[in-house]
DNA sequence: GTTTTTGCAAATTGTTTGCAGACCA
DNA sequence: TGGTCTGCAAACAATTTGCAAAAAC
């Protein structure tokens, strides 16, 4: 259940994905734990299943919008239930690479706060991403 | 030259890095284009020179704050010169990849300025880094 | 019963490494 | 000259693909 009450069962019917039980435990563990996770990591969480696997479901959620990717800059790709009452952002530690939750949202406020915390050194990495005049006909 | 006017030597002297001829052609060529770049795209550029070097070079260039690492979701990593007086983010189309500067700062009013601007569907990725205080010991 | 998904193994792609020779200070 | 950088080839790691069997609808 997220936080709008929503199963995955109801999730992967509403993106019109086919309910398998592997698609169900991936999902599950996205809206039970708040990641972002890498796939070596939702891999090791799902029992008898295949990295192709893990590659091609997470792959599915992306397109259908219900997983989003982070990048931390070191190459690998992780990803985390798109819970959409719940916009936040992540403050990971350059040197241990421990993952936190920011839930304020305001660029320079988020950095003095984040700095006021303790955090040392901090910047930040914003892309936005939309689909460009030419490619909407 | 940069906006500050820095020459390419001189800013391999700053770092402390020593001034090759494919050094001084990689950070050039970051210099006078407005990238970012994928290794690939820097490679092209780079008369007779191994990819393992323009790893190496960038790796170095990221080290020392030369340039910044910049990470679209495609797994590419795209590096840009880290023009000191050039704060600005990108726009990248999700079906084209084309890629746009955003001189703007500041998130909602960014993307309302991309909606206006043409783009549809708009998101934005946005993390911080920072030393955690249990690593700054 | 047809379509979609999965496991397996192999291929592909992006990145890193060891080493010997070339280059820089 | 001594240390650093480079090219080459090989290693490595993350991701993707083709195909036949299994599961979903």
């Amino acid at each position: 259940m997220d936080k709008n009450n929503r199963s995955s069962t109801y999730v992967l019917k509403q993106a019109k994905l086919s309910n398998t039980k592997i698609r169900k435990s991936i999902l599950e563990f996205l809206m039970e734990n708040h990641g972002p996770f890498s796939i070596d990591e939702i891999h090791k969480q799902i029992f008898d299943c295949d990295y192709a696997t893990v590659y091609r479901c997470i792959k599915k959620f992306e397109e259908c919008a219900i997983v989003s990717r982070c990048d931390f800059g070191d190459n690998i790709s992780r990803y985390e239930y798109k819970d959409l009452n719940h916009h936040h952002h992540h403050i990971i530690c350059r040197s241990c690479h421990k993952i936190s939750t920011v839930e304020y949202c305001f660029l320079k406020e988020m950095e003095k706060m984040l700095t006021d915390q303790g955090y040392k050194d901090v910047s930040h990495a914003l892309e936005f991403f939309g689909i460009c005049q030419e490619c909407q006909n």
